[in-house]
DNA sequence: CCAAAAGTGTTGGGGCTACACCCATGC
DNA sequence: GCATGGGTGTAGCCCCAACACTTTTGG
């Protein structure tokens, strides 16, 4: 075996909808290099670890979460020599979608880790450190398409929750106003998206609500549309 | 740093239309492990190079093409431990889509490459070494997916096409008859997916036929849909 | 002339957008 | 009652699958 050994790490990009915006989980820096810049939070894979169980360790450490039922895709894989200033280190980007966490950033071993609106820091190309920009970019596309087809949206949920909550959450990752009437129909006629819990609240005000669960569809046929 | 050294490979699924049926590039392993089975054509990133120039390199290796036309894009990376015996490797996956080649298979430098169908393949679990069963079944499931939604077939043919010639891609990849009048229609008249040539051939026989171009369209709208 | 493939016309049905309208709650 | 959001009905439009039909070649 003839191979130049190379450094190899899971990086996350995690995905929530928070206050009617889609944001991004980051971490500032606390050493060099890009020392006091925001990134993605990620680290090496262990030598017997796999890259998935490294990505959700990971995770675990930033969000505190048990994150079995946490929604997690490999996105793709960054290896341009020089983009890590410290050595040749190829860097394997996963996606997580996570729903409204009632404890920020809890046992977060990073000193400060935060959540950040993904519009602002995509506006600014210099926000983040390292290819984060463009690690960024590229999940954040993967998680808008894939709302058109699956029903990946409801990982950004609560265990029950209501269409409209739904809407929100495709309004936010989209950054577009949606027809609530087509809308609850089209997400309820789906075979699969959703299933209806029985119960209704009243948490939205107006009249109550039902309360549904994810259901058990892969793909969505036929597919929402943006635009 | 504090990082376990790994060896980074890119492999790649060369695919292309033959004799209307999709098949892959395949190299017959010379050396153990896995002496004398399949396998991918493929090979360890080298340390100054980026992990698509890898790949591109491979394939110029693999194919004889200066494959800056070719169309090649990333999959999906496969890391976990154990899946090469010799020691960690991860392996970057590309995809390269490439027209029939007048010359099968030439510059290869592995002993014996060649063309075998995808269905033959995937319909063996076990004729591949390694986990390259897996690696194969994801990016024929990619190409599958993306000629639907992307001009992508135009990949496989060669710089000028009849529209039948296109649509005997669309049946080979998918392994599905589509109606000739509706296709014609369809491709015609989506904006950017092909432009004519001026030019007509006769070499399917029957009424001369269009020559078209790739268009500069990169998304389809709307999709073409299977089944 | 006949076979074969290219290409156009047409029609009926399904789904979708846009919006009118009614329902059930909190205050 | 009135505001607020939940949910259903429906009309018109567009797209599209299915297939009849015409065109242009080779033999």
């Amino acid at each position: 075996m003839d191979f130049e050994p190379m450094g190899v790490a899971a990086d996350l990009i995690i995905l929530t909808v928070r206050d009617g915006s889609l944001q991004v989980l980051l971490i500032r820096r606390g050493i060099a290099p890009y020392k006091g810049r925001w990134a993605l939070p990620g680290g090496f894979v262990r030598p017997a670890e796999d890259l998935e169980t490294a990505a959700r360790r990971e995770l675990a450490e930033e969000t505190g979460l048990g994150s079995d039922r946490i929604h997690l895709e490999q996105v793709a894989t960054y290896g341009q020599p020089g983009r890590d200033p410290r050595g040749r280190v190829v860097s394997v980007a996963y996606l997580a979608l996570v729903p409204d966490l009632p404890t920020p950033v809890a046992g977060s071993d990073a000193a400060s880790a935060s959540w950040v609106g993904v519009a602002d820091v995509l506006g600014d190309p210099k926000r983040l450190a390292f290819d984060h920009h463009r690690i960024l970019t590229d999940a954040v596309e993967r998680a808008r398409a894939k709302l058109e087809y699956s029903p990946l949206a409801t990982a950004f949920c609560a265990d029950e929750f209501t269409i409209s909550e739904l809407r929100g959450v495709y309004e936010a990752v989209w950054g577009q106003a949606l027809d609530p009437r087509n809308f609850h129909r089209k997400v309820t006629k789906t075979e699969g998206f959703v299933t209806p819990t029985g119960a209704t609240t009243t948490r939205d005000g107006g009249r109550p609500a039902q309360l549904f669960q994810r259901g058990t569809a892969t793909t969505l046929h036929p597919p929402l549309t943006r635009a």
